[in-house]
DNA sequence: CTAGTATAGACAAGGTCGTTGTCTATATGG
DNA sequence: CCATATAGACAACGACCTTGTCTATACTAG
């Protein structure tokens, strides 16, 4: 359109990008088994496993890992244990701790999100190339930052 | 990391790559006088161009645009009048419809964001090659939408 | 050992932003 | 002329986030 010229297109074909691929990865993730499965959900999980301590992860380690508050993080606690995906323990060395760790039905969520990944990456490799894809992902690293930092992407897309 | 395989990369890298470009955009955006502009807000204005008739876009054609309620379109709406970027209008053929129109503001506000997207690419071509940028644009058309759908993104990221 | 500080978790209150439902006024088309 | 559709205003409500407060537990410095 007249009003959308080449500026604008870069940015709006990543975000495009990134929806193609989470919509499909869900879509499937609903077949197989999962069809609670939200967005964030995956997030969510990869902070649980790097967040915590020995013991698990607490609401408030998952606040700080994704950028919310510890009540806020403690009610998306309470609805993946609701949906199986955390179980919950505690800490043998801090009695205040209250510790989630993620169950069965949450590795299998997580090992599935990455077959489907995988086929959705060679679905792009014969669409663009094998190597124009391993290309995209090589420049996209030399501009982004390296570090995953808080994924807090939802409250920031509105945020003033 | 170990729970950080190949698959996860693609999608990671895509989000982190719009996260950067819509950031600094916004870092200077403020900059440059536009302190409230929020990353929906430009594609609000986008809409706005295209959803409405002859006289301007109501919050209906504006939450269809969208995929939102008009209420919600409203508020948003509401919002954005009370920062000077929309003006109020009728349309002399439908007493029905409460149009709204972009101010001078907001004209100023998505050419400062076309100028920054254009010097934010051509960083990006610095660092990676402009042959390379070209061919990642290029590679995402292929494997994204033609047509930019319902911008529902802040809301479909957290649905259920 | 004790006293002060920091942190986990529970609870409550409130804000923002979305939703649906209802109502009236205006268009539109048989 | 009347039935149907749609714009916009208003109200009620829900999801999800926030801040503030409180108690229990840990930690650290004398």
């Amino acid at each position: 359109m007249s009003s959308d010229p080449q500026g604008f297109e870069l940015p709006l074909r990543l975000l495009l990008g990134f929806r193609v691929l989470i919509d499909e990865l869900h879509e499937e993730l609903a077949r197989q088994g999962h069809p609670q499965m939200r967005p964030m959900h995956g997030f969510v999980f990869q902070a649980i496993m790097r967040a915590g301590g020995r013991y698990g992860t607490t609401a408030a380690d998952l606040g700080r890992a994704l950028g919310v508050s510890k009540q806020a993080a403690g009610k998306t606690i309470d609805m993946l244990e609701g949906l199986g995906y955390l179980r919950p323990g505690h800490d043998p060395d801090d009695a205040r701790r209250k510790t989630y760790t993620l169950t069965p039905h949450a590795y299998d969520a997580l090992e599935r999100s990455e077959q489907i990944f995988e086929d959705l990456r060679d679905q792009w490799a014969e669409t663009i190339g094998e190597d124009r894809l391993r290309a995209m992902v090589e420049d996209l690293r030399k501009v982004t930052p390296s570090d995953v930092f808080r994924l807090d992407t939802p409250q920031w897309f509105n945020a003033p």
